[in-house]
DNA sequence: TTTTGTGTAAACATAACGTTAACATGGAAG
DNA sequence: CTTCCATGTTAACGTTATGTTTACACAAAA
């Protein structure tokens, strides 16, 4: 459910509308970023490499639409959500702005309730589809989309239970979990499985990992850290 | 890629309305089927289990929300999308929508091109596989409208079965795709295949390529890779 | 010291996949 | 209409990766 909070990125010459978003967003639990202009959207936009990118259609120094174009073309921003903001009411816009690949249209003036309902919206969506979210912990990246995991860039192959189980532990760091709770979530509540089985598991992830950050509390669990 | 001709229910209780939109839906290639209430709505939703449901706010027997509540807490349609039709312009009616699960709302006088272009715009991102694109990776070329894929430059023919699976995978290069993701995809929900249907065919395309791409995740799927 | 819980290595069992060959089917060519 | 060929599918068997158990060593707590 948490994971982490999901940036996005918020694009507009209008100070006023930049503020009156990202106060609702933020109030949302979202990390929010802005641009001014078009050309500081898209070299924000790399760095950053945002969940979701509201562009207003006018701005200074490339306008939305020709912003969408440039990140669509690139592979790590195909799965990038874009929504388009405008005060264009005409339909011609709203449909070209679809048709550049955006997510989503909505016209000034702007209702904060509104954008921020559409903006859940659009995320219920796109997490409902991609079972599970990829979890990053200091230099480790665990992707149950890709099934990758990678310390400092180096990708590395985890068997499925082992990756189940790491996946586990890392959703919530710190906490940790009892071997029933590990069995019931890994193994199913029906399994039946011997005593050692887990740590063998656990044995495995911390080798193929080589860092040490599952940690044993004898007589309760595990649980990740660091 | 072809698939099938994606399902769209619309409902709602103005005649004008269901045939307008209908005709424009019909003339993207969507198969359309309407209903004029609620009840019928969801009765037409269960038997056509539809990607696509498009709900008038305002209904007889049964409101669009109501349809959409019942509809969303069954297992069956928690992936269906849907989109609200109302003339109520107000925000709160408009968030609430959203909020009961649905993935658009449009307002009414409904424009047919605004409507269309909203439908596609929410199928790209669902189906997120670019239809019809051609998909370049590394010295890998494939074209899914000439229906070729070319590496280095030599052009080689694969079978329609082949190819489309070759497209999926590629289509997403580095996300693994479960096999119950792949045999819906390219061989359709309804059909009924063995087990090793999937392997055979990855086989195939692993030896016409040449190139080693395709990576097995034991007792995941598959994914496309370099 | 004894007890309890965990780490480790190796052996074992099995599920998942690769490979081949045979059969089925549908359309094209004759 | 028949034959042929490409494609799709299934079945059988081999292979490998993965999961599980066993056995024992070790450490900390009692």
């Amino acid at each position: 459910m948490e994971g982490k909070a999901k940036k996005i990125l918020i694009a507009d010459d209008e100070p006023d509308i930049l503020e009156i978003i990202s106060y609702n967003l933020g109030k949302e639990g979202y990390d929010v970023y802005t641009a001014k202009d078009g050309n500081e959207a898209i070299e924000r936009a790399r760095i950053l490499q945002p969940e979701l990118i509201i562009l207003d259609i006018m701005m200074p120094r490339k306008t939305g639409v020709e912003v969408c174009q440039i990140l669509r073309s690139q592979p790590s921003f195909q799965d990038t959500l874009i929504i388009f903001l405008t005060a264009l009411n005409d339909e011609a816009s709203e449909i070209k702005g679809l048709e550049t690949g955006a997510d989503d249209y909505v016209s000034k003036p702007i209702s904060p309730k509104v954008l921020v309902s559409r903006v859940n919206a659009l995320f219920r969506r796109v997490n409902s589809k991609e079972t599970g979210k990829t979890i990053e912990i200091g230099n480790i990246t665990i992707d149950p989309v890709k099934f990758l995991v990678t310390i400092d860039g180096n990708e590395l192959v985890l068997a499925k239970k082992e990756f189940e189980l790491l996946y586990l532990l890392a959703s919530r760091p710190g906490r940790v979990f009892l071997r029933n709770e590990i069995l019931s979530q890994v193994w199913g509540n029906d399994v039946i499985v011997g005593d050692r089985t887990i740590d063998v598991h656990i044995r495995k992830v911390r080798q193929k990992l080589g860092v040490d950050c599952i940690t044993t509390v004898k007589g309760v669990g595990y649980k990740f850290e660091l």
